[in-house]
DNA sequence: CTCTATTTTGTAACCATTACAACTTTAAAA
DNA sequence: TTTTAAAGTTGTAATGGTTACAAAATAGAG
């Protein structure tokens, strides 16, 4: 769950995207969309830089920090707001809400727990477009070791 | 809505409540747990040192940070997760939600949204503590400057 | 191939937050 | 009271994530 993979998107596809999104489709930007999108552990900026550095050892920080603010702008990709964390990314497009181990700090994936659609506060003048739900608590592995 | 105050809240309630918390009553915390409690605009640690400042001249920022920590582990105030903004603080204690405009930043309380209490996760392993409800979008103010 | 706009890079700066140690205040005991 | 120890506050310095900026590299258009 946590270290979920997804292999199945090819570069070709992610190329797509960018193009479709009117972002021109350089190596560096394919390889931090790649990477969000190969791993669903919501990395922070300075995993994605670690994880790719090795292959790519002219990347620079700066240009991870770039470029996921264009994919953010772009809608490819989710910034999540964390309570006392970096910054963190997400490359899971699908609606779906997070659990955040208020121990350990480790984010979960969870099924989108809303019935409805987006709802509605044109009354009070919002135009809302998007909707974050995040749970805190203690994941199994804190618990149990808090336990002992 | 916005600059809703709640000036109910006696130095003497305020006291109280840090005391039922197991907290010594000092001078700053009640300046600061009264700010947050008098002003329900989600301010940043810079936004409650400037407001209360000049009545304490001597009151340093560190102690507003110290102070922000404690009262939130004590669960008599909320942080709030906001992408691309500072911490901010709510001293408004009855669930409700956020509507965060990405335009200008401002924060606004919305009713809660929600039905039933707390979903469970108890069959993942996680022990869900907290929601937090936040919606992203554009307010009345910027709409209309846009649309200019 | 040349030119120009876009993208990337590295350094330096910025700024929110925290660590730390000295100082002050408080509460309780003597 | 006075003393004493714990709790709380303060200011400075350090930390570390993020951004600004200018130079270098790259890619697409003509």
């Amino acid at each position: 769950m946590q270290t979920q993979q997804n292999k199945d998107v090819t570069t070709v596809e992610l190329s797509r995207r960018l193009l479709e999104a009117g972002l021109r489709p350089s190596v560096q930007r394919l390889a931090v969309l790649g990477d969000l999108c190969h791993h669903y552990d919501h990395p922070t900026v300075d995993t994605i830089y670690s994880r790719l550095q090795p292959q790519m050892p002219t990347l620079s920080k700066t240009t991870v920090y770039n470029t996921l603010r264009v994919l953010c702008d772009a809608g490819l990709v989710r910034s999540l707001n964390i309570e006392y964390a970096n910054q963190r990314f997400d490359g899971h497009l699908e609606p779906h809400d997070h659990f955040i181990c208020t121990c350990c700090g480790r984010v979960y994936d969870l099924p989108h727990n809303r019935t409805a659609d987006l709802p509605s506060f044109e009354d009070l003048g919002l135009q809302v477009d998007r909707e974050e739900i995040s749970y805190y608590g203690f994941c199994r592995e804190c618990r149990d070791k808090q336990a002992r």
